[in-house]
DNA sequence: ATAGTTAATGCACCTGGTTGCAATTATATT
DNA sequence: AATATAATTGCAACCAGGTGCATTAACTAT
């Protein structure tokens, strides 16, 4: 809804693909990856072309709209709706676990008082081992 | 040194590439991106081709020779005697702070014990804004 | 030293993502 | 409603990294 808005106060004109692209975010429930969003996007509006899409997705992650992470090599984008979050990937079983964006608080905290820096953490993808697989392949 | 016979105790064959490739990244201080391998590796054998290069980092990665990981979508590799440690990149003014591999601690503990997974932290690469950016471009 | 086995290499092609550029189109102005 | 203009699109080519497969070369056994 308003990401549409944010685009037009933004001077950015507003073309079907824009509409289109922040539609199909807007349905979504989590993340997409850039795959899912180009074959949605070309399901319903065949010939966009992929490098509309994805410059798209960066202006929309410039304005804030979205937010971009990565997933392995893949990009993934969530609305911004949806708040920061954080993702666990077993590396042995691939279970995934969601978890708050607090954890990294205490990072945030050091790095600033050593160096004076501030790091953002915005929907990490971390690799590691699960419980189960842990106790299991022991 | 000792690369070399990590890989032969492990039944490979130690081909006039993967001596070359190993003997590069123990010259190197710090870490190397994968152009930078590359580049060094057919300047002292050119022909080489960069799939022969890739799989033999592969390869030394899971040897447990080299560690490698991300700097925005380029992979880079140091090797194992430099340790585990992470880096701070300004987002605004490019450069770089070396911080070591505790900080991480916190987080590691805290996902530990809410979810018992574990996660690993190696050569993190993360970007922020530094110190003279926050107050310069106020 | 020779021959045989098996792994490693080079090649050609693929993938996801990016970029320069000419053609198109959304918007502002008349 | 027609025009002007600047932004956006599609296209084609490119990039880093990865993969299947036929050829080649490192090790093993003789
Ligand atoms: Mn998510
Ligand atoms: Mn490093
Ligand atoms: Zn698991
Ligand atoms: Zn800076």
């Amino acid at each position: 809804m308003s990401c549409i808005n944010t685009l037009k106060e933004k001077g950015l004109k507003l073309t079907p693909q824009r509409r289109l692209i922040v539609d199909i975010i807007h349905d979504a429930e989590g993340h997409l990856t850039a795959e899912e969003i180009i074959r949605y996007v070309q399901a319903r509006m065949p010939g966009v072309n992929k490098s509309t899409i994805y410059r798209t997705l960066d202006l929309l992650e410039e304005a804030g709209c979205v937010y971009k992470s990565e997933l392995g090599k893949e990009c993934i984008y969530h609305h911004e709706q949806e708040g920061h979050h954080h993702h666990l990937i077993c590396r042995r079983c691939g279970k995934t676990i969601d978890c708050g964006s607090d954890i990294f608080k205490p990072v945030q905290k050091s790095l600033s008082e050593k160096y004076g820096f501030r790091v953002e953490f915005k929907h990490i993808v971390m690799s590691g081992v699960c419980k189960q697989c842990r106790n299991t392949s022991k």
